[in-house]
DNA sequence: CTACAGTCTACAGCGACTGTAGAGGCAAGG
DNA sequence: CCTTGCCTCTACAGTCGCTGTAGACTGTAG
């Protein structure tokens, strides 16, 4: 299979078709030809790319990272450090989050079994939330919203 | 102190002054008494409120689950099942945020440490993130990236 | 030939803010 | 009174990584 079209790449590197055309809007991924009816004609080398993205993507590295590492891999003869680098902040920033969750998974669980039913009022949860300056001092939870 | 201007109400709170008056936008702080000039005057229910959102903000809850929780506040004698609810949902969405963290962690770890240095072409780590397939299989980081 | 799935562009929306621009307000020091 | 310098105002664009929508066109199977 020589060429495909957008939808086939999309099976092919489980990639949404509308997130393709939107990584080719941010020039993470290349110009594709283009039949003459004007659709989008790819290559495998587009599914191994678009595969690398993906998997990148799955690990957390945002998109300029993803670059970074695109970019790296078409220097063959370079040494890895960069890459290691990229990597490990990634793990860095992975860590980060983990603790910051830890300790919101502990004190959710703290104000829920604190809570005995009962009425409004009484709620321990809500007291939790109304008293401040109970923990996470100083930090906070950006980006971990759900 | 009975009324004080934003910045102070940002201070007494821990809240960005932009902040408040996004939070005001979105209906989340009610509108403000204003002063002759047009400044927003705030009293000491109004920190109480705004602490109360930012306590609930750092444990991840979403501005619509808070918007909730304080309609909830204002009806003292319902059970507070309701309540709990938010919260035991809250921590859930936590729960599978550390699972999913805790498996890029794992994979992230495996990579760099199977990078012994070197150069680009024999780089460990973007092997691994080339070879699709490895891991994670089905399930991505959504809202993880960092 | 007809149906239907796939593809196209362009733009708005999500969540929870942050940043910018340009204007006006207020209190303290000289 | 005037300046200095911070505070506040509004309105809107930008962040990140997409997702959803609208409306038109294309390709293919029956």
């Amino acid at each position: 299979m020589k060429q495909m079209t957008i939808g086939r790449l999309s099976k092919a590197a489980g990639v949404k078709v509308t997130t393709i055309r939107y990584y080719e809007s941010i020039n993470l991924m290349g110009v594709p030809d283009r039949s003459t009816s004007g659709q989008r004609l790819y290559d495998d080398e587009a599914v191994q790319r678009l595969s690398f993205i993906r998997h990148a993507r799955d690990l957390g590295f945002p998109i300029d990272s993803i670059r970074d590492l695109i970019d790296l891999q078409h220097q063959p003869g370079e040494d890895c450090a960069h890459v290691d680098a990229i990597a490990r902040r990634q793990l860095a920033n992975v860590r980060l989050k983990l603790s910051q969750l830890e300790a919101l998974e502990g004190e959710l669980k703290r104000m829920i079994s604190a809570c005995e039913g009962g009425t409004i009022a009484s709620c321990k949860v809500l007291e939790s939330l109304s008293d401040h300056g109970l923990c996470l001092d100083g930090h906070d939870a950006k980006g971990l919203s759900a």
